[in-house]
DNA sequence: ATTGGAATGTTATAATATATCACTATGAAC
DNA sequence: GTTCATAGTGATATATTATAACATTCCAAT
């Protein structure tokens, strides 16, 4: 839980090991500037914007237009490395990529940390709702905002 | 339930009506743009973006600037008549306004229909997993992606 | 060597949202 | 009745987020 104190530099070092050894074994291209915007993700418990990510770049040295930042988060998104925050319109690396997962977060509005969780939701009111209604989930966004445990 | 197919005109009328009645017990102004806008979200069970209903003030005859559709939108969805669903960047209006609730959303991606529903989330895996984060949830949002009954 | 695909570079523009200031109406305070 | 404060609207400009479209590079397979 990313809200608790914890060694963040093995949070950097997992994520990256395992997308590397991901993208290895599904003969996927984890090209420089696609890991380098996921270190820039997994540096923060913290959503980043696309612009975020490119200001970013450019201090890295690689003066890049939007689209080079949306397809690399694309490319992140797409194959579970990282997840779209869609109340911030940001990104964000995913904490736990080893399972096969719905995320769903939560949002500090104080420090604006967020945290990835994994509720067991269509097992829930809203997968019941959703089945009654004969609606087929494909995909759910939830993401709850408020306060932190550090922050209250 | 909106998929269903139902007396809609009545829809229409009980949210302008519900609108009106609670505006005028709380002191609010009911403005003749905030009106239309209501009107216009609630003339489809679909989300509407802050442009779109520009352009449908536009064909009344107000040609306004998107200030003027946002104000109203934040107006809306401030007093609870309308909702902003995150996903879609795009507002809906509320179908139960009623009642006091923490609405979640059904939106079918072959026809855009968006549905409102309000399982009991707090209870749920959800708000389990928050609080034994210790994290305090003020605000949810839920909104699933799917397919809806009339389009299986 | 040629071809084809995947990734990136580059330019332009679309789509969504807000800051700011000017103007108007309304109603309370004096 | 005039003054004042407030809420709403009008209007201009700009910020923020996201994508379309086309050119170029690179590498591997034929
Ligand atoms: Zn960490
Ligand atoms: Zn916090
Ligand atoms: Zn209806
Ligand atoms: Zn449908």
């Amino acid at each position: 839980m990313s809200f608790q104190s914890h060694n963040h530099r093995q949070c950097i070092k997992r994520g990256v090991q395992h997308a590397t050894d991901q993208c290895e074994k599904a003969g996927l291209q984890l090209t420089p500037i696609r890991q380098r915007v996921l270190e820039l993700l997994l540096t923060e418990h913290r959503a980043l914007g696309a612009y975020d990510i490119l200001e970013k770049l450019s201090e890295d040295g690689w003066k890049s237009q939007p689209p080079v930042a949306y397809r690399a988060l694309d490319f992140l998104v797409q194959h579970g490395f990282a997840h779209k925050v869609e109340r911030l319109n940001a990104f964000i690396a995913c904490t736990t990529p080893e399972t096969n997962h719905n995320p769903a977060f939560l949002i500090c509005r104080i420090c604006e940390a967020v945290a990835e969780i994994h509720p067991q939701l269509s097992r829930g009111a809203l997968g019941r709702t959703a089945k009654d209604a004969g609606f087929v989930i494909e995909q759910a966004v939830v993401e709850a905002e408020g306060v932190c445990p550090n922050c209250r």
